[in-house]
DNA sequence: GTTGAAACTTAAAACGTTTTAGCAGTTACC
DNA sequence: GGTAACTGCTAAAACGTTTTAAGTTTCAAC
């Protein structure tokens, strides 16, 4: 008869281990793990006592510590920092895709040192505004290093405010002191620029609620620059929402009043969009009545009808530049506020051909 | 004067840890953590003694061992559940933010239960065909559940002649032994269907290269219901890849090959928005020429023009579905393979309004 | 009845942290 | 000139695993 299990300690409160399992089976620690890696057969486990072990893992709802077990290091323990993308809930989820990407090509890049080819990936999401509930963020527990993005002005704030123990990049928001990559900021007045070089010039901005930091950046750019030209002030056409349909919404019931407009700046491509539908179907057509530039964040925005034109920095650029910049930040000490502007490309559609 | 430190155990030859520090500052471990922690006014060390730690910190390129600070428990260490969302390198990237919200979304759910109200999300990446390289993926050393997708023929090769130790759930795949969630494979038919109500006769698919499972089955399932209708043999339009432009190439040449066409069903919206502009190239209307379904894959089919009628299951359902089924099984051992078929929904818009 | 091997199981070490308790000196106080 | 408080640090425990080395029975063979 083996003898009876001693190695139990304290009663076990909160959750289930393998020392609850041994207990519960009536067997020692090292034999339940046996049995949880499938080396009871090596080990010669007595056929029963995999049994009995294998009733308890069932009942008590077992999950191994994936912290623990990383950190005793199996066959491929190296790959242990920890690198995280932390997002908003309310933000627009299609740009992550780019940091993903992003993040694991960067690393593949700096295969020099072999020590952080590989890294694990994990996706962080608070509430807008509540940045600071996130777990680990003060303490470090949680990542390596961060990149930070969609936050809102009372994130930012709370930013500026604490110092966090590990490299961290910003992603379109600039905070002092934190290393950021932001679109060039005359984003805007380069899109009035196109619509002015094809000889509008009653020009309008459409946006949605709420503002970004980007999008008011853009906003703002756009309508100081069709000032600065000696324009008629260009007008607002705010929705009210992002999407494509307040987007609808917005520009027809601009259109129904009957107002000027000749060229038409929308903050995002989803934006042009939805005004695309309005204007067709209020009978004015693209470019010929009205002339629009998007930004590019849509991949299919040439298949748009007709192709929209844009101004505007790639998401995947932006994503890289961020990538590059946080990993050419772990693990040296250099800490302090670097800010890089990617610059905006202009594609020209046929949304901006010439009228008439 | 203070006593030296006098706990150095191993010669620390690979990572830099905190015994490295402690080294090369001249101090004990638990010195080194206080001024890592910032602690080091509370703990009273000397002014000099810190900058001695720092200094070997910065010198040294430390990275703290994440796991082992989560494994400690800090003042946050309930959340430590490790999801991971397991995808191919060269998939299209998109439809991972749909699981990534379905699994928060689905956890929120679960609150019944507070231990698995919070967890983490790790985003693990494979190449294509070599999933069986993904490190912890049979030891389980990673993550304590995961939802895979996007694999290949050879990679459920894989899965088939291995037991993961950890629940899974495949998305858009089935194999043997795996819960897995799909979506009806009768979709291609429903396509078929819904061209033929309004009239058309001489059907075609459209598809890209390489074919998935998934896209495979809609492509069979529609053309089998085409032949079972009595109608012409459905055209087969192949592209050379899976995007807008591969699809308008393909769609160009087939139409000025002057074969017949009246109805197309495009296996993603991406296809026919290539489609669309191809058709409209060559003077064809849709949907009085050509009637066009898609899958609506694409949020904003709606907003093409003419807004682009689809059968298909949305991709957040989808999600949500597996996410779901994923938090059912953990924790508890009764594995097995449930299938899930996620039905398709019809929408009906203006592509596929009756002929003239 | 010893003796060995075989069968089965356990104790202990290790992974890298953080925190708690506490040990020596030094200084201040009466 | 003894005690109390302060200063500056160290040792050790704990977190949950897996693995290694080392038991203790049992069982067959002599």
């Amino acid at each position: 008869m083996p003898k009876r299990a001693s190695n139990d300690t304290s009663p076990a409160p909160g959750r289930v281990t393998v020392r609850s399992i041994a207990q519960r089976a009536g067997v020692s620690i090292g034999a339940v793990s046996s049995v949880l890696n499938n080396h009871h057969e090596k080990r010669r486990i007595a056929p029963d006592t995999v049994r009995r072990v294998r009733a308890a893992v069932a009942e008590l709802g077992y999950l191994p510590n994936i912290s623990a077990r990383r950190l005793r290091g199996g066959d491929d323990a190296q790959n242990t920092i920890v690198l995280a993308i932390i997002t908003s809930f309310q933000a627009p989820l299609p740009v992550i895709n780019h940091f993903i990407l992003a993040l694991r090509e960067a690393a593949g890049e700096e295969t020099n040192n072999p020590r952080r080819a590989s890294f694990s990936l994990v996706i962080e999401m608070f509430n807008a505004g509540k940045l600071h509930e996130l777990p680990g963020l003060l303490t470090g527990a949680h990542f390596n290093a961060a990149i930070i993005t969609n936050t809102t002005a009372d994130d930012d704030r709370f930013l500026q405010d604490h110092v966090l123990p590990y490299p961290v990049v910003l992603v379109n928001r600039a905070v002092q002191d934190y290393p950021s990559v932001i679109e060039d900021p005359e984003s805007g007045a380069k899109a009035a620029a196109i619509l002015m070089q094809t000889g509008r010039r009653k020009l309008g901005v459409l946006y949605g609620q709420p503002l970004t930091q980007t999008t008011q950046r853009r906003v703002e750019s756009f309508l100081r620059a069709a000032r600065a030209a000696g324009l008629p002030p260009a007008g607002e056409i705010v929705a009210r929402g992002l999407n494509e349909e307040a987007a609808r919404e917005a520009m027809a019931q601009f259109l129904a009043r009957g107002l000027p407009l000749d060229g038409l700046y929308t903050v995002t491509d989803g934006l042009a969009l939805g005004a695309y539908q309005a204007i067709k179907r209020a009978g004015k057509t693209i470019p010929g009545d009205i002339a629009v530039v998007g930004i590019g964040d849509y991949e299919i925005s040439p298949f748009f009808d007709p192709p929209l034109s844009s101004v505007g920095v790639s998401h995947s650029e932006l994503a890289h530049a961020a990538a590059r910049m946080l990993l050419r930040r772990i693990g040296q000490a250099k800490r302090g506020s670097v800010r890089l502007t990617v610059p905006v490309v202009e594609r020209l559609r046929e949304s901006t051909a010439p009228a008439r």
